[in-house]
Formats: structure tokens, C-alpha cells, sequence
DNA sequence: CGTTAACCGAGACGGTACGTCGTGTCTTCAC
DNA sequence: GTGAAGACACGACGTACCGTCTCGGTTAACG
């Protein structure tokens, strides 16, 4: 049973209202011109509401984090191409897309230059994120689809280096068809002659 | 012949003991913790000496990005490992090592998140780094080493996507002996039977 | 009734800790040397504090001038000696002597050359003070103590005249004594023989 | 012999100039807000001109005062009203009226308040005026005709009181009316029924 | 009559105060 | 107890002035 407090209950609204509100300051402005005040304000929330419920700027930038962190579940469709589409796709629209988290991801990046706990938590949603590539190519290995001598993480790098680089470095639109012409050309490099 | 001004010149030594300080601050605190104060002291310099030549910290920071800026000459080995290798090791060393570039990267990719001008410089910057590795690539479909169907932009696109998701997304160092198995992986993936 | 706004309400205490801080370091050295940083911390206050209740250096010294603003009520002893003494040895004793208005008052002057709004509120502040001395030589003339042709308000310009001119001009204090000497002085021309 | 350096002389004009310069800053806009790049410019000079002959502001300030004072020369006329009138006359016109002087005297007073220097310059310059007055009193008193217990220094100070307290104090002008007022009113307190 | 030393202007330089604004803490009123 | 409002201490930003300095160019006395 949950402990109940005796008094007025947290309007739970407000938690979802100041992440969406913190997410569009910082993609507009970066995260320096991103006020408490101006969040609070687009949230239709008073400055001390956020300061009640995150200590500060950067715990509500860990809770917005947290919030937009989802995990892609893969198909085992026995099929290494749809299996790799089936990551990747919902990757390249969650984080190098139009949403939340991909106009949050180069200010994660930056605040993981010169904060340890931010480095890791960086790091750990981006595995798990593509923790499914790397099981849907272990599958293709046990099933004798891949060249000898293919890194299994390697390739996962590559693929979604490709895609990151293009959306963070090169500032270009990561499409569908972007994906599956990354995923075509690392297919067709390491799967064997009689795989495909 | 630039018409010399009537006042006391501009020290020429300033500018670079400023780059040196701003970018150490940067890279040690963050760019919002590094201060105009700070960087003037560490510089030897007084603040006004600062606002006297760029206008505010972003334009410090621009300036800071393009002295940083070098292009890498590949050479033309006529084997296209060896000229890959040529492009990409300085690269990990430069972007993604202990350099003062690698120190500054995530700030700009945050910076470039919501800012027009930085986007492009970074984009720019980015692309020129790499487009020896383009050329080698093309270098080796004349010479009939790639196999049918290889994008070379593509996979550029991967092996420096590789590269910079390992430092920027997973904080892990770009070591020499990791730039070798990402090009090993691909020459392996993307050569003609023959080749090699 | 005063409607309650709001917040938090200001801290009261902090309006006289200030004008306490400001008038004791323009005293000290003056109004350009006297930083808000430096009233600030002598007050125990923060900087920003300062400029949330006065915008800016000028509309504190203002308000330090109406702070220290205080009306001499003189008492109607019926015998004109009294009355002035009354009127003026307090005021000597408050903008001649060691008092916080004395410290300020030629800082005031100063001001009063180059800005009308302060040549205004000095002009009414010091008439204010003297007035007593007019209302007393009028009830004198009424009295008829008075010789005939003595302009009352010529009679307290000398009088407060020879005060103010001692302590601006020749930097002499002014003690009770020499108030008296000046009042003995000036009675002993304006009144009839019978007088006194 | 005045011993003469090799190269280019001083351009004496400059002296002038910037005096005239200073005074018109000062009155204008008060001793703060009077710098020293708007005092050059309006002489037409170099900021480093200023600077080659006087080490600071403050220098350049007691050099103005030095070259507006100018001792005023008593007549002895024989007749008290007609000495004092010599003496004040020109006196109200100088320090009290619209000349460079007067438009420092401010100034002067506040500087004063906090620097011993000043204070003793002020004091010097204010007594060396009105010695002329102490003098033709004296005259009077050696004739007769001052009445017993008169103080001639009081005396004076009062008159050069009124005077200075109106313009400084009250902000009016100092007419040659006001100052025949004064002295005919003081003249009528201290000497004798025979006299005049 | 050419040297030469000091002058003059312009403007960079290290410091420092100003006034603005954002952060994180707090205190008060209303619900 | 929660939410809104806003005061508070702290500190960075960008501007402006001070007093020092280092330039290029000028000018008059000396040699």
C-alpha cells in the first residue's frame, strides 16, 4: 500500500506538462538560454513547482531523459534485413528524428563531456537501444548467415554511427530510406554468398 | 598591402593564448561553467581585452572552432587501407582523442542543435575532414576494387560514424587498434574477391 | 487598507540597513568610490537587492536623502533668542556636525549643480528646515522686537548662511557655541533698543 | 632661466582649450559623468594629451580650480557699503553666477567633503576672496564706526553665507540686488546710530 | 639643413563598477 | 501540504571608463 500523505496530492499532470514545456525550451534555445522561469511558464507552472519536485536544471534534464527513454523491442523474424529495420527504423524516428529525444541528444552529449554520471547514463541508454541489433545478428550467426571474422558489435557501431553522424554532425534528416541503404550496403558486406 | 591602423596594434600573441584558455576551460568545466573571467585570467588578459575583440562568448566560440580547424591531407598510396588509415587515424587522434578539438566537439553539437550558423560550420568542418577518405574510396573503384553497388558516401558515412559514436555517445577512447578493425571490417565487406 | 501582494514580502529592515551602508561609505569616500557592491555587503545584502527596490545608484541616494529628511519643529519660547537657538542648533547638530545628512549634504550639493530634480529637492528640503526660523522672527516683528527694514527672510539666509559655509567651504566644524556667536551676533543688529 | 628641452614644444593653447573643455563637461553633466574622452574630444585633443600633463582626473580638476581662481582686489573707497560692494559684487558674479568657477564650486564642495587636499584648497581659496572684506571692516572699525561687540570675521561670514547658501543651497540666482540687500541690511546691524 | 627628441592622434591593454539576468533558496498567501 | 508569487544571496554577462602603454606621424630647436 502506498503511504498517502495528508495533504493536497501532487497534481500528476504537471510532471508530463514540465517535461514536454523543459524538452521544446532546450530544442529551441539550447540549454543555457532554457530558463526554470520560461519552462515553468510554458508549463503554465510556478518557478518553485520544479524546484519542489528536481532539485535543479540538471535533475529535471535526467528526468526528461528518463521519460523519453523507451525501449525497442525486436522482432525475431528469422529474417536478419527486417530484424536489423525493425531496430533501427524506430531508432532513426526516436532519436534523429522530429521527437523529444532526438532534440535533447546533442545537449546530453555535450553535458557528457564533463559529467561522469551523465557519460554513463548516455552510454547505457545508447546499448540498450541497440542491444536488439545485436541480438538479431548473433541469430543471423547461429544460423550461418555471416561471413567468418564479422564483429557483431562492430557492425552495430557502424550502423548506427552512420545514422547518428548524419543527424548530430552532418545535421541532415536521418529518413527510412536512409536506414535501409545502410543496412542494404552492411548486408551485403557480411552476409555470405549464399546468405540473402 | 593592409593599411596599418593609427593606434597601438593588437597583440597577435593574444588571440592565441585566448583559444588555448577558452578551450581548456571548456573542455574541463563545460561551456556555460567556463567563464569570459576565467578564460581571461587563465589567458593573462584582462577581461575587456576579450569583449574588445569578439563581440560575446559565442562568437569566442566560433572563433575558437575555425583556429582549431586543420585539414588532413591524405596521401595516395595506391592501396586503399593504407590511404584510408591516413585519413582516419589523424581523425581519431584530432576529433576524437585528447586533442582540443575532441575536447570541443560535443559543445558544438549541442550548439548546432539550435543554432543555423553553428550547424553549417560544423557540417562543413565535418565534411572536409572526410573527404580524402571519399576520394581514396573512388581512388579504388577506378582501379576496380570495390565491389558492385557500393555507395562510397555511405560508407564514409560508417566507418567516421563509428568513430565519433564511440567517443561522443559512448565515451569510450577511439584507440588506433579500434580505427583498424572498423576499416578492416569494411574493406572486408565491400572489396571485390579478388582484391586483397 | 493595504492590499497584501502576493510573495514574499520585503524584508523591512532592509531599506534602513542600506541608507545606514550608502550614507556611511559616500561619506567615506565619496559618492563614485562608494560601490553598490561595497553598500551592498555592509548591509549584509546582496547586489541584487539593491536593484530590485532602486533602480539604479542615483534613485538610492534619493532615497537616502528622504530617509535622513527630518523636520525641525520649533518651540514657541516667546523670546527670539530661544526660538532660534532651537530652530539652529539642531540643525547644525544634524547637516553641520557628524551626523549622516552632514556626511552626505555636499555630495547632495554637487548633484544639485547638474541634475534639476535634485536642485529641487535640496532647495525644499533646506527651506523646509529653516522655516521654523522665519515663523520665530515673525512673531518677533509681531511683538514688535523688531527694527524697522529688517528683512526676515534675508535675516535666516545669513544665519544659516554663515552655518552651511563654515562646514562646506571652509571644512570648520560647527560648534554650538559659534551658532550661539552668530545669533548674538545677528540679534543684537536687527532688534530695537528697548529689545533684549 | 627656464631650461628648454630639445624637441617639440607644448602647444600652450591646449592648456586653455581643455580647462575651458573640463569646466563646460563638469557643469553639464557633473564630475562622474564627465570623462576624460569627452573632456578631450571637446578640446580637440588626444586622450593621451591629457594624460602627458596631468597624471588623473583629480590633477586635472585642481588645475581648473587653479586657473579660475583670481584674487579680487579691494578698494578702499573710504566708505564701508561702497568696499563691501567691491568685494562681493564681483565675488557673487564669480562664484555665485553663470562663470566657470561658479559651475565648479559644486563640485569642489563634494570633492572636498572626503579629500583633505581639496579641503584645504577650498578653504584657502573661499578666505583669500572675502580677505578684502575683513580688511575694509577693519577700516571701519579703525574709523568708529562699527558698533561695540561686532565680530568681524561673523560678519563676514554671514554676508559670503547668504550669498553661497542661495546659489549652492536654494539654486537661485545671486543677483547684484540680493548682494546690495545683504550688505545694507548687515550695515544697518553693526555700526553705530551716527554712522552712515 | 638634416637630426632628433618631444609632441600629438589613435587605440589596445589590465582593471573595475555598473546594471541585467538566471539559479537555487526562502517565505508568505490562497486553496 | 500543495501551488503561485516573489524576495533573497550569489555570480556571470556585456558595457563603459580609468590610467597605462605603444604605435605612426608631426614639428621645432639643435648641431
Amino acid at each position: 500500500m502506498t503511504k498517502r500523505s495528508r495533504g493536497r496530492p501532487r497534481d500528476e499532470s504537471v510532471d508530463t506538462a514540465v517535461v514536454e514545456a523543459a524538452v521544446a525550451e532546450i530544442a529551441e534555445k539550447g540549454l543555457t538560454a532554457a530558463t526554470m522561469e520560461a519552462i515553468a511558464a510554458r508549463a503554465g507552472v510556478g518557478r518553485a513547482t520544479l524546484y519542489r519536485r528536481w532539485p535543479n536544471k540538471s535533475a529535471l534534464l535526467y528526468f526528461c531523459a528518463d521519460q523519453l527513454a523507451e525501449v525497442i523491442q525486436p522482432a525475431d523474424t528469422g529474417d536478419l534485413r527486417k530484424d536489423l529495420l525493425t531496430v533501427f527504423e524506430p531508432l532513426a524516428e526516436l532519436s534523429y528524428g522530429d521527437g523529444p529525444l532526438a532534440l535533447l541528444a546533442p545537449t546530453f552529449i555535450a553535458a557528457a563531456a564533463h559529467d561522469e554520471q551523465m557519460r554513463a547514463f548516455v552510454a547505457d541508454n545508447v546499448l540498450s537501444r541497440r542491444s536488439g541489433a545485436v541480438v538479431a545478428l548473433r541469430r543471423a550467426r547461429r544460423r550461418g548467415e555471416l561471413r567468418q571474422g564479422v564483429n557483431v558489435n562492430l557492425t552495430v557501431d557502424m550502423i548506427a554511427g552512420a545514422l547518428s553522424d548524419r543527424a548530430y554532425l552532418l545535421g541532415k534528416p536521418v529518413t527510412s530510406a536512409y536506414v535501409r541503404s545502410v543496412i542494404d550496403q552492411v548486408i551485403a558486406g557480411i552476409v555470405t554468398e549464399r546468405g540473402s
